[in-house]
DNA sequence: TTATAACATTATAATAATTCTAAGCAAAGA
DNA sequence: TCTTTGCTTAGAATTATTATAATGTTATAA
């Protein structure tokens, strides 16, 4: 979804986006990289002189509420967030730690509304191992989770 | 796998496995409810007079890196654990918090060793909705995630 | 059997991520 | 304008996890 339909979408709902929570909508819409709340938090404190941790947390579970954006649990102890809800899943290398989209056809799950019963609302498909640069760098020093 | 396989598993590569860490596992294979390193440590507490937190979470890095047991990470913050290694499915109800077993058939990553080049060593598929008791318990005072 | 090395465990301190609290601000409605 | 409601802020508090340093345990070899 394009920013301005998700900007537009609150609109219609009658939802009033504070220019804070713009800005939060608006880096994760420029940053495709999955960052987290720190860091969010590290970058849009120089452009806004003042902004406060608070906020940043309480501006993405805003838009999380408002499926704008989704959380993403891979790493434990920290949140990442995304600004693509459209499913995909997501990848964690273990050497490098960065976290990359990678799109897997067939899942038997996409578009079920249920599943024995559980009623699906959101779907996490995480996977865990080596990114292709790591895999080519070095296939030696690998550093054990 | 069964507990004595698990024990034996370690036992054939010549890696001891300590009282403590013998009762991690054990209490993992006990409960299957998920438990995080904090309910671990609670509760071993009171058998072991003397046991400290961060030996549940060494015992804890110690499993997982023989893949005896599998780490969660479904839920923001905090990190649960898994006696079950065999694929399946996590699901966090966010009604209730609690996290069950799902089957789900039919994953087209299930056994493959790659996807677009990443190399997979760790599935961990979650999904989040309400569980069939929090659905049938009531349909109205739904707690906002 | 002792000495030694290697590793495990402990208590505690430190760090990191997140949430809570209380006060101040700002927009919207009466 | 006054009031209400909700948002933001700074800072404190909480929670989960990791690091540190001292101590304990075990296995092995002199």
């Amino acid at each position: 979804m394009s920013f301005e339909a998700k900007v537009h979408s609150l609109k219609r709902k009658g939802v009033p986006l504070t220019t804070q929570r713009y800005a939060v909508l608006e880096y994760l819409y420029l940053n495709h990289t999955h960052p987290t709340a720190e860091e969010i938090y590290q970058s849009l404190k120089e452009n806004f002189s003042i902004i406060s941790q608070a906020t940043i947390y309480n501006a993405l579970v805003f838009l999380k509420n408002h499926s704008l954006i989704r959380e993403i649990t891979i790493e434990k102890g920290k949140a990442h967030f995304d600004y693509e809800i459209e499913p995909h899943h997501h990848f964690l290398c273990r050497r490098c730690g960065h976290i990359y989209d990678v799109h897997v056809e067939g899942c038997p799950l996409e578009g079920k509304k249920t599943v024995d019963g559980y009623k699906i609302e959101e779907l996490r498909p995480y996977i865990i191992g080596i990114c292709p640069k790591c895999l080519s760098r070095s296939g030696k020093n690998e550093i054990p989770q």
